[in-house]
RNA sequence: GGGGGGAUACCAAAGCGGUCAAAUGGGGCAGACUGUAAAUCUGUUGGCUACGCCUUCGUAGGUUCGAAUCCUGCUCCCCCCA
């Protein structure tokens, strides 16, 4: 099996340019693939192209990820439907390099076909304007940049920059340059970047009359129409001081049995036969959940580390486990502290549970784990909260008794949102 | 420049002098069912010292016993004509 068809059983193939699949084949291919450089993060919305390059890789082929410093200051219209705001260099410059480290988690930046990483912004920021109209722009109508979707619907719509405009020119340049310095000939991307793409390959074409070839993978998708890789406190980052590898492990647990099939395809490196057997004891037995496990195992490990997915199964088994307020007792002060990592925390006097405050005024008062006492009378009404894993009433009063290690309360609200409760 | 329409809770959208803390839909949260899934059903979705009180319908004033509803100024949005 070679790489293209291997993008094909996992569903990772979208577009391609012609003779895509005879260059790849030809024994030491190299593509790149562009990564915004917009925040210091990359999160798992990105982790499907890279995931392309990684495929690349165990094929022999050389990746190349380019951090876009130059484009990161213009701002791509597609799928925008308004303007972006510039980034500054230093903020630009910082975010290159956390990305850069995240990226080598992924790839192999050793061997014949090693890795690497490029910023655009090294040769971009040498070419000047008139080089840029004279060089570039010459070889490309409007005509034909206006055709594009990205700017076809930004004209139709709210207006697109100038700025905005030439951002496809200016991958464009990015592709021209790698191929004609790097000897790359090939770039991916999400389907999204088809357009900006298929300018690079126009650009080189008229340019230098070369072939250059191209594809890309779908965008990857959620059933029930939600927005892949964000929950509702926002992206699931790979940086673990914005999304802690437990919650990152929730994320993969939580997926919907029918979206669990897509992902796995897309996101394991396990090999096809296994992940076939997969899916079908999966659509045997889904409430075994073993896509779901399979996933959440994989990535945390790759994205985190062995101990932190050990962690984060042993918090999963205690929060969300058949476990009583007995386990939840005989819990060490240290596991309590990891279990809890990154779940809310409250912290509160010894004397505010003197007066054995009543349930409603310790989530509203004492603490402000809900934001009122309507909201807490409402929650402890629909039999919502729970003290130390035990349902609570309103008749419910908080003392000394309820401490776990004579310094911890665990409050619950539902079934999946937990509350540390300190008392210092 | 001329004419017209609009701004209501997280969002969309009713209400056009008292019966409005404000219909309805979506979203959120919770409960039931389950498998920490989906679908479905149910409840809930301004605050409080709570059969009452307080603050909210762009903003600042005014009319009135009484205003989201009427009047005036201001700010912002949209549409049509030029």
């Amino acid at each position: 099996m070679g790489f293209i068809e291997e993008l094909k059983w996992r569903g990772m193939l979208q577009d391609m340019i012609p003779e895509t699949e005879d260059y790849v084949n030809s024994g030491s291919a190299s593509a790149y693939i562009g990564f915004d450089p917009t925040s210091d993060s990359l999160h798992v919305g990105n982790l499907a192209t890279i995931m392309l390059l990684v495929h690349f890789q165990r094929y022999g082929n050389k990746p190349i990820a380019l951090v876009g410093g130059a484009t990161g200051m213009i701002g791509d219209p597609s799928g925008k439907s308004a303007e972006r705001n510039f980034l500054d260099e230093g903020q630009l410059r910082l975010n290159q390099n956390c990305i850069e480290k995240q990226l080598r988690q992924f790839l192999d930046f050793d061997g014949d076909a090693a890795a690497v990483v490029v910023n655009n912004y090294d040769w971009m920021k040498k070419i000047s304007f008139l080089d840029f109209i004279r060089d570039i722009g010459k070889h490309i109508t409007v005509n034909y940049m206006m055709a594009k979707d990205s700017v076809k619907n930004r004209i139709e719509g709210q207006g697109i920059s100038f700025t905005e405009f030439s951002y496809q020119l200016v991958q464009g340049t990015d592709f021209y340059h790698l191929f004609s310095e790097m000897d790359c000939k090939m770039q991916m991307g999400g389907s999204d970047q088809w357009g900006n793409i298929t300018t690079g390959v126009e650009l080189i074409r008229r340019k230098r009359g070369d072939k250059a070839f191209a594809l890309t993978c779908p965008l990857v998708t959620k059933a029930d129409g939600s927005k892949f890789g964000k929950t509702e406190s926002g992206n699931v980052w790979l940086d673990r001081e914005r999304t802690s590898p437990y919650k990152f492990y929730q994320y993969w647990i939580n997926a919907s049995d029918e979206d669990a099939v897509k992902l796995i395809k897309v996101f394991s490196l396990k090999s096809k036969e296994e992940i076939e057997s997969m899916i079908l004891q999966h659509e045997k037995e889904p409430h075994l959940r073993i896509i779901q496990k399979a996933l959440a195992e994989e990535l945390t490990e790759r994205v985190h580390s062995k101990s932190d997915l050990t962690k984060a199964i042993e918090a999963t088994n205690i929060l969300f486990g058949k476990s009583t307020k007995d386990q939840l007792v005989d819990l060490s002060e240290r596991d309590i502290l990891e279990v809890f990592e990154g779940v809310p925390t409250f912290h509160i006097g010894r004397d505010d549970l003197s007066s054995s405050p009543g349930i409603i005024d310790f989530l509203a008062g004492t603490t402000e784990i809900l934001s009122s006492k309507g909201e807490a009378r409402r929650s402890v009404k629909e039999n919502s909260i729970s003290v130390n894993k035990e349902k609570v009433g309103d008749a419910k009063l908080v003392s000394d008794s309820d401490l776990i290690s004579d310094k911890y309360i665990v409050v619950q609200k539902g079934k999946k949102q937990y509350f540390l409760v300190v008392v210092d």
